[in-house]
DNA sequence: ACACTCATGTAAGCTGTTACATGATTAA
DNA sequence: TTAATCATGTAACAGCTTACATGAGTGT
């Protein structure tokens, strides 16, 4: 597999397929997006975009800058359509961070709108799912057999904390589907 | 500095500071809240206890148990609770991910409530300051001298979601330090 | 003179995971 | 007998970051 990230791999691919790029592009355009995603490093990125390269994923066009370095100018390569697709089509997996949903949600653009409907209804299912035990643990986690460890005043804050984001999180899905279903 | 991670390794100490546990029950414990923080694999935790050990920071009583493997329970000691204070004295990475945050949240109990206050509200101005950006970012990115790159639909949607996130984690930051104030 | 943006890249290291190994006890 | 829970650990490697190196242009 010629070496190479898995995770940036196919985001670096996504964005390739809405817009052809060079690095120093996709780090200014991620950098404006910092606190969602955080940018990758240098170190990082170019490596990734050499590896799609050398994969036939994507193509290059050298554009002698004139007074400027030159730039590299990434395109996505049918090869790599068709790698992104496959990816796409598979279900994030279920413990993904958030960071991984933030990232399908920026590739929304370059997605048949039932597949990205899909993403949001799976990761509703997820959140819903999360929402749940998180109520159920802050409702009656007291007395039991000695239930648990460490039960601090910080356990309490950071579920009630977990509940509250979860729950606008799965507000906005909600919000969004309908919205999407116009 | 002996090896061993730099994360994993105060939270670690934070958790034995608000209770002796053994490795499993630390797993067990973190696993109840995996969807916040994810819960450390073998492969990083029982390093880690190792590394605490050797350095001082911990000691442990090995409990052999009758019909089931020994357990070892560690438990802070002085030097542990020093490296700890100074830990929490200082401030979060101001790019710090969500992840860093909540376990500073489960910590709580360890900490001097005037501390709790400061990391709640020094995390109020990072969101609100990430409020404020998305905001002016949904607001006039059209038009300008070709503003940017890859804007698809994406993009405005990732937006909005990190807004509605980030709004709620302020109501939520908002409430909990009024009611931190009785 | 200094520093910053543009633009690419390399080397070394940190943090963590996956997958394996061990071994005993209990439930299907 | 097959699997799951309890309990600890190791080896290999993935994925990223930090810090460096280069080099031209632009602003103060």
């Amino acid at each position: 597999m010629a070496k190479g990230t898995v995770n940036l791999r196919y985001f670096v691919l996504g964005l390739l397929a809405q817009q052809p790029m060079s690095g120093y592009d996709i780090k200014r355009f991620l950098k404006s997006l910092d606190w969602l995603i955080g940018s990758p490093s240098s170190g990082s990125l170019y490596p990734v975009l050499r590896a799609l390269l050398q994969d036939g994923l994507v193509t290059v066009e050298v554009i002698p800058g004139i007074d400027r370095p030159p730039k590299k100018i990434y395109s996505l390569a049918g090869a790599g359509r068709q790698a992104l697709d496959n990816w796409t089509d598979q279900p994030a997996v279920p413990g993904a961070p958030l960071k991984g949903f933030v990232m399908r949600l920026l590739l929304a653009g370059s997605l048949p709108h039932t597949r990205l409907v899909a993403h949001l209804e799976q990761r509703r299912v997820q959140v819903a799912a999360h929402q749940k035990a998180l109520k159920q643990a802050s409702a009656g986690p007291d007395g039991a057999t000695g239930s648990d460890a460490a039960a601090g005043s910080g356990q309490h804050l950071a579920q009630d904390y977990g509940l509250t984001l979860a729950t606008a999180e799965l507000a906005w899905l909600n919000h969004t589907l309908e919205r999407l279903s116009n």
